[in-house]
DNA sequence: CTAAAAGTTGAAGTCAACTTCAAGTCAAGG
DNA sequence: CCTTGACTTGAAGTTGACTTCAACTTTTAG
């Protein structure tokens, strides 16, 4: 596959794939001429990436736990630790759900007025600070919902 | 409560603090000369920020759910539509952490070559692309784990 | 053959979310 | 009175993840 078919396979753009490929995260297979060849399998890797990152990894931590190189280290403890990582994390966006359906369905005229809201937001809230060592920052932003 | 003090409750730094008064995701009710005052409030609005921010909401998209002041449109239709992506994102979360725990466990010395990897994979992968219109970028990323 | 379309590169630009910096203000202690 | 330390400001710097650009090479269609 050229880097177009990739493209249009993934929705990933070129520029991406190339920026991806510098970065060591994917491999061309060789150059047909000057162009790369990609491999089918970039594809799942692709999706992998992307859900890495959904994960909240940066693309070199995606890289890290992507790397079937020599691989002297997988580091297994980290991905337990980041696996944990992700299970709190989706503890948390439930609660977030829980709450944006709230406040949609809610007929209080202002959501601090609401007590049941407050609730969900104090259970969200819960062990966002003072849960573990890191103060706060967690998490990844998406955009174009 | 003064900036410091908010500080030390949420791990949250002074200069984001005032970075997020700018960008009108907090307020401060009023000066004692010529610092800040807080009401004990603004720790949960802080909780629901970074809450916000987990789920993938830009600080932008914060403040449009969290502004309690004329109000004329608190968008319901946005808001379950972003519960709606916070409930697909837990989804492929709870993915990638299966996939991170088999990974760590995995006796296979290359993932490629474990198929119930590759399963997991594929099954995370599924609805990354080709799921909605939006193609395929959905995160950037902080680290610091 | 030639021109447009598609690929290549390295370098520079953009964006969000902060952080850091220089310079200044103010309250309190010695 | 004067220094120290916590706070203030606006402006500039940083980081991660890309995107855009200019200049160039190939491939492909007419």
């Amino acid at each position: 596959m050229d880097i177009a078919e990739v493209a249009k396979r993934t929705g990933v753009p070129a520029s991406t794939l190339r920026y991806y490929e510098k970065k060591g995260l994917i491999h061309s297979v060789g150059r047909d001429g000057l162009r790369r060849r990609f491999a089918p399998g970039v594809v799942d890797q692709l999706a992998l990436i992307a859900l890495g990152q959904a994960a909240g990894l940066s693309l070199d931590e995606v890289r890290t736990m992507l790397s079937p190189d020599g691989e002297p280290n997988i580091d297994r403890q980290l991905l337990s630790a980041k696996a944990d990582d992700v299970d709190a994390l989706v503890k948390r966006l439930r609660a977030v759900s829980n709450g944006l359906r709230h406040a949609a369905a809610c007929p209080a005229p202002s959501h601090a007025a609401c007590p049941s809201f407050q609730k969900l937001l104090k259970a969200a809230a819960l062990g966002m600070f003072a849960a573990h060592d890191t103060p706060a920052r967690k998490a990844p932003r998406r955009s174009r919902s």
